[in-house]
DNA sequence: TGTCATTGGTTTGCATACTAACTATTTTCG
DNA sequence: CGAAAATAGTTAGTATGCAAACCAATGACA
């Protein structure tokens, strides 16, 4: 008779817990956002945004590692809410040119004390060292397995 | 003027490598995974039924850190599917008892292999040190946070 | 014992994360 | 140049992860 692992097994199984801790992530970020009620995917389109105006949809998807119909989805939410616009890019037919409005740059502001405030009750179990090895295993996993992914993720440039 | 952080503190958010990171581990398994058609939730769910089975839909969730809500929906698709039954559990007027069915149970049996492959290419691109380090950190993460989880994870007996 | 709070299951609705399929545009290259 | 391949955006459909609201059943306890 073959065996069925144990529940154990289950419970320290790497994508169990990554399941767990992500969505205790997106718990805290949205916790701290409450007032600006904006989700983690939203802040993160609006954060390469701001650094790179005028990005199309597409761009702007690989730059956050989205698929293009996600993308598309959370625009629309932030371009009903007048965070962003979306308008034909000059020159390019096909193209869409995403922009942050006036209000998206003043929420974006004021999201950015959430989002670190977020960062450091994520950490907080953590002691400063074990804080970067998880960022650094992070990285490794997601720079290493880069080619696994269905979405593909682009980093735009960092200033 | 206030500033607003460039992409590169985005980038290196736990929150963002978390949710990458999360979204490979998906990608990973569900590929794994393909010939069956299981996703990382449905495995989750068959594997605490086969250690504990008759449990009620909540405390399926529980034991999952799942919401009713989700928990509800991934069992209707496994009982379309006939991998698993939910009948009126005795003695209790408003609970559900579920249980894997035959062919769950061999379906669950052949996920296993799948899963363990997932596992395995999930953390290649770690050497065994930095494997362990990962899951012990997750585990700090999950643990320290638990209060912090909108979904309450009771794990069940792991025998 | 009787009331009241809690719990289990459900529906509806929203946000992320995908696949598949389609149209329109742009690029590539023979 | 012109046909074929690739790309941008969209729709529709599936699955997870929530909140809010509801009903029926159960539990607590005054």
């Amino acid at each position: 008779m073959p065996e069925i692992a144990s529940l154990a097994r289950l419970y320290t199984r790497p994508g169990f817990l990554l399941r767990r801790v992500h969505q205790i992530s997106a718990s805290v970020f949205e916790a701290e956002c409450r007032d600006l009620a904006l989700t983690p995917a939203q802040f993160g389109v609006m954060t390469v945004l701001n650094a790179h105006p005028g990005l199309d949809q597409s761009s702007l998807a690989r730059s956050l590692g989205f698929d293009k119909v996600t993308m598309l989805r959370v625009l629309r939410v932030l371009e009903a809410r007048e965070l962003v616009a979306r308008a034909p890019a000059p020159g390019n037919r096909r193209n869409l040119s995403i922009t942050l409005s006036g209000e998206g740059r003043t929420v974006l502001l004021k999201a950015q004390d959430a989002a670190e405030r977020a960062y450091q009750r994520l950490l907080s179990p953590l002691n400063p060292d074990q804080q970067q090895q998880l960022i650094t295993l992070l990285q490794l996993l997601s720079v290493g397995l880069e080619d696994q992914a269905r979405a593909p993720f682009v980093p735009q440039p960092t200033n």
